[in-house]
RNA sequence: CGGGGCAUAGCUCAGCCUGGUAGAGCACCUGCUUUGGGAGCAGGGGGCCGGGGGUUCGAAUCCCUCUGCCCCGACCA
């Protein structure tokens, strides 16, 4: 892609609304733009980063056995009387009125839609288990939207929900989002931990919020440092094997958010040197319900010995769209956004540092041809900006690799590449510039 | 939902107190000079000064009202 014909509002300016350092990016880097108070248009650069995220997610999800649907954005109050939460939700739901005065809201989750489809749709016990999921748009009317895409009103997420026989297979298909989730997020670049939630009425352990350490996190949490370096689950990874004694390397040590923090505990199962105090980003939930929803809308299967049994439920959150600026925040320097490759807005950014001269053209048009062909998404500066200009607008939008073209070092036939998050250069000949570049992040696509 | 603040060009802001019909920097357009880390000069385009009402000969400026947005606190992927 061409700058000259792509549309890249960036800002040189921070706009004063924002706040945090992924807000103030995300605005001057032209990601997004604020259509009214926590909603947000997502512009072409954010837009791609939004839709690797979402890919990343997808994979991972697909990995672990859930299965892609698409539930709807509006939905039936009637729904939503019949599990009891129409009343209990509160003014955080969105409610709206169609022509015939029938009671509407824009769906700020989906547990009621999802157990009305699967309670439809499966009858027996062979039907299970099963987990369904879907990235979708929720609205909350939060009180106070702030922090750019990271506590909006609108956001995308990605909830899946599962369904068992037993609690005891439910918590193989809880253990199986908790390894989707931890690959996930290590795709994204990002260390999560997961952390001990609360479980609300059910009680047991089998709820976990999943956080990433960055300076400018909204909660206070607590963990063991060894679980910061814990080794992720690999690719191969068997998800109908026995999950528990990979679940238990992340559960056994202590790691909790601020509301459930004990610090007694803490000080008592932690040595001094490991215990880790810092701000962190929520990004995922993983939660068993048993039969909340089931249970009032009906959602039963007939079990071996034809009886009747409400299904055993659990739901899983990612919020794809505050990953963006999670990421950001995890992830950035005084100069501006560094993209982890997997969801980086463009692999790289070609600099013509003087564009419209024949040799600096003509290298550049070489180079861009190269990418295409070895299938790197690149970015091309191809405007007549000002070096200084240029280089600054790159290392704003942060993309992992840069390729800088001057007249200079063209002359004897050399290119720079630049690597955004070390500040690293290097000075090779053309083709042996494209040749490590291209390794280079080939390999970091396949990262985890 | 309580408390505070702001609203003037795409962005950052001045002007408002003390009314006289709109400014700067950056961005944008034209030309010249520049050209390896956000250049210089000259010229230019762009604003129902958030909306409505009032006071006044005259309102960005004073008064009333509505709306939007931001910040602090209580709640959330």
């Amino acid at each position: 892609m061409r700058i000259s014909r792509y549309f890249l509002p960036v800002l040189r300016e921070t706009p004063k609304e924002a706040e945090i350092v992924s807000h103030q990016l995300m605005l001057r880097t032209g990601m997004v733009k604020q259509a009214s108070a926590g909603i947000y248009s997502w512009l072409p650069l954010g837009f791609r980063v939004l839709k690797k995220i979402e890919q990343v997610v997808r994979e991972e999800q697909n990995r672990s056995g859930a299965i892609e649907v698409l539930m709807p954005t509006i939905q039936s109050a009637d729904l939503w009387r019949q599990s009891g939460r129409y009343d209990d939700y509160g003014k955080e739901m969105l409610r709206l009125k169609d022509r015939h005065e029938r009671d509407m809201l824009y769906g700020p989750t989906n547990e009621e839609l999802i157990t009305e489809i699967f309670r439809d749709g499966v009858k027996s016990y062979k039907d299970l288990p099963r987990n369904l999921y879907h990235i979708q748009w929720k609205f909350r009317d939060e009180v106070r939207p702030r922090f750019g895409v990271m506590r909006g009103r609108e956001f995308l997420m990605k909830d899946a929900y599962s369904f068992d026989l037993t609690a005891d297979a439910a918590r193989q298909s809880y253990n199986r989002m908790f390894v989707a989730y931890l690959r996930t997020f290590a795709r994204l670049g990002l260390k999560s931990i997961p952390m001990a939630a609360d479980t609300g009425p059910i009680g047991g352990d089998l709820s976990h919020e999943f956080i990433i350490l960055a300076d400018t996190g909204e909660s206070q949490v607590y963990c063991h440092a060894d679980l910061v370096q814990t080794t992720v689950p690999g690719a191969d990874t068997d998800f109908d094997a026995d999950l528990s004694p990979l679940i238990a390397r992340f559960t056994s040590d202590y790691a909790a958010t601020d509301e459930k923090h004990d610090a007694a505990r803490f000080e008592k199962e932690v040595p001094v040197d490991k215990r880790i105090s810092a701000r962190g980003i929520e990004v995922g939930h993983i939660f068993f319900f048993g039969t909340k929803y089931s249970d009032p809308m009906n959602c039963r299967v007939q079990g071996p010995d034809g009886k009747m049994v409400a299904v055993q439920m659990g739901s899983y959150g990612i919020g794809v769209s505050r990953l963006a600026g999670a990421i950001i925040e995890a992830s950035h320097d005084k100069d501006g956004c560094i993209w982890p490759v997997p969801v980086a807005p463009f692999e790289l950014g070609l600099i013509n540092l003087k564009a419209g001269d024949k040799e600096t053209d003509g290298a550049c048009d070489t180079l861009c041809e190269r990418f295409a062909n070895a299938g790197i998404d690149y970015l091309y500066d191809d405007t007549d900006e000002r070096a200084g200009g240029k280089f600054a607008t790159m290392d704003l939008i942060g993309l992992p690799y840069q390729v800088i073209v001057g007249p200079k070092s063209l002359k004897n036939g050399e290119i720079e590449i630049k690597e955004r998050r070390t500040g690293m250069r290097q000075t090779l000949p053309l083709e042996g510039a494209v040749s490590q570049l291209v390794g280079a992040i080939r390999s970091a696509r396949q990262l985890a």
